[in-house]
RNA sequence: GCCGGUGUAGUUCAAUGGUAGAACGGGGGACUCAUAAGCCCUAAACAGUGGUUCGAUUCCACUCAUCGGCACCA
């Protein structure tokens, strides 16, 4: 068993604000690494924003900004989740950062050196209309879907190369290999299956070389190529660098080397480069690839993408603007499909909200405290988490789920728990017990503040400053003086 | 077109070769420590057609529906 772990997500793309779908991937990450450290392991948790290309580019134009400036005012916005959602990242990466470009540059040279990087003509396809590169995937028939009257024109530009090709049957031994918390010996280097296999039918059916650079002349926003004044790095290959830079590589090998292997944190939509591109460019440069990555689906919102011109959109900042922190956390771990896409609506979150947390957790929480309070006479010291001797927590109350990345199963098992104690009240009465025997109603009282006291454990890596206001109320033994939710 | 996934109560999910469980929502009841909260009871579902089998929701085939992948948008 490791003794440490090193955990990422993926770096947004700063061309819009914070998304509903990150903030779901930062959270998940965020409750690993958590539980992790509860269990007393190492953890480093990266995370980051990916700040170059062409989009941003157009992006700082249109809003009359320099790029830098641009990135700079987008990237606050994405620094302010930590707040916001309660993050216990150690390391944000911006691509823009001095480090990062010179280890990009770094991984650049090393590629090169195993003679995996070359020139060649890229012939791009350009619709006059839009004024826009189009890829095959964007067309119909050959042409632009907005100007189906119009042929695209053919312009050739000489770029640098990947040989991506080169390691396709690495890949594939990769994705044979038993990965990280292995269940039943299976692979699990990509999770969930489903996932694997959709990526290891993507290399199996061949690979082509990919482009890696893009002329400076027409889309200056980049990281220079080494010795090619006219190129800059296409934005992928920069990005992914950031897995590696943000643990110190090249400059802190001994920092990277503590860390290193990652498991990493990507939606569905970034499975191609997540989980093949990238391991070959580490191969190429001469380093192992990641120990796993966890693939998530989206968040749809009444069955659709969001969209502001569908007026579905779910913004993460505003519902913690309204909700709570907490109650986000709580929305985002236990009532989405850790691999799936979810429908999200603000009715199913309201929903969520009223029946688990206020009449749920909040209501138990005060019940039980205003007893406690009434009835004993000082504070019952509670346990916090304890390991057994093979470092499993030993009073918690969630099993193997949370390691297998099932949040919404361990959420589903903690709420059993709080039925559970509501159920035992129910049942032993102890506010009428009370006036008959003291004694065996105190009894009771005192179990149910450390079943609070478990709970807060338990609940801890998902909803942190709650499980704190819960450990506080039980120190001094007091009702909560305003509800929890 | 090719490949793969899914289809179970109003909703989100679960289980199982011997006629299905939960949660939320709905309906009803007794209580009162608590955030008119909680507890108990209750109605409600296996996409369709064939096949294998003593017996299928579970295995197989087909149909229908639905989602995803099939490379340079990050």
């Amino acid at each position: 068993m490791p003794s440490k772990i090193y955990l990422t997500t993926t770096l947004p793309y700063v061309n819009a604000d914070p998304h509903i779908g990150f903030a779901l991937e930062i959270v998940t990450a965020d409750v690993l690494a958590r539980y992790y450290r509860l269990l007393g392991w190492p953890v480093f948790f990266n995370t980051g924003t990916d700040e170059h290309g062409e989009k941003i580019y157009r992006r700082a134009l249109e809003e009359k900004l320099s790029p830098q400036d641009y990135v700079d005012i987008y990237a606050q916005k994405f620094v302010q989740l930590k707040q916001g959602l309660n993050l216990s990242y150690d390391y944000f990466s911006r691509t823009t950062d001095s480090r990062h470009v010179a280890a990009a540059q770094e991984f650049w040279r090393r590629c090169a050196a195993a003679g995996d990087i070359y020139q060649k003509q890229y012939e791009l396809k350009y619709c006059v209309g839009c004024e826009l590169e189009k890829t095959d995937s964007e067309l119909e028939n050959g042409y632009c879907p907005t100007h189906p009257q119009q042929a695209l024109e053919v312009i050739a530009e000489e770029n640098y190369f990947f040989r991506f090709s080169k390691y396709q049957n690495q890949l594939l031994k990769l994705y044979r290999k038993p990965g990280f918390q292995l269940e039943a010996g299976l692979p699990n280097f990509v999770v969930p299956p489903v996932r694997l296999n959709e990526v290891r039918k993507f290399v199996e059916r061949g690979l082509q070389d990919f482009s890696i650079s893009r002329l400076k002349s027409k889309m200056p926003w980049g990281i220079a190529v080494p010795n090619d004044e006219t190129q800059v790095m296409y934005v992928w290959f920069d990005a992914l660098v950031n897995y590696i830079s943000g643990i110190g590589w090249p400059d802190e090998l001994e920092k990277f080397n503590k860390w290193w292997p990652v498991i990493q944190f990507a939606g569905k939509d970034n499975l191609r480069q997540q989980a093949a591109m990238w391991p070959a460019m580490l191969m190429s440069a001469g380093l192992p690839p990641a120990k796993q990555i966890i693939v998530h689906g989206f968040i749809t919102s009444n069955g659709q993408k969001m969209s502001k011109s569908l007026g579905n959109v779910i913004n993460p900042v505003k519902l913690v603007e309204e909700y709570g922190t907490d109650a986000v956390r709580y929305f985002l771990t236990r009532h989405t499909n850790p691999f799936e896409d979810t429908d999200v609506t603000l009715e199913k979150f309201k929903e969520a909200y009223n029946a688990n947390l206020a009449n749920g957790l909040g209501n138990l929480v005060s019940r039980v405290m205003k007893l406690a309070s009434d009835y004993l006479s000082m504070p019952i010291v509670v346990s916090r988490v304890t390991l057994d001797s093979k470092g499993n927590p030993s009073n918690f109350l969630v099993g193997e789920h949370i390691k297998n990345y099932e949040l919404n199963q361990a959420m589903d098992e903690i709420w059993w728990h709080i039925g559970r104690h509501d159920a035992y009240i129910q049942e032993t009465k102890p506010f009428t017990l009370i006036k008959t025997d003291p004694i065996a109603a105190r009894e009771i009282i005192a179990k149910l503040v450390q079943g609070l006291a478990d709970l807060a454990v338990c609940l801890e890596p998902f909803m942190p400053a709650t499980a704190v206001a819960i450990i506080n109320l039980i120190r001094t033994n007091s009702a909560p003086t305003q509800p929890l939710f």
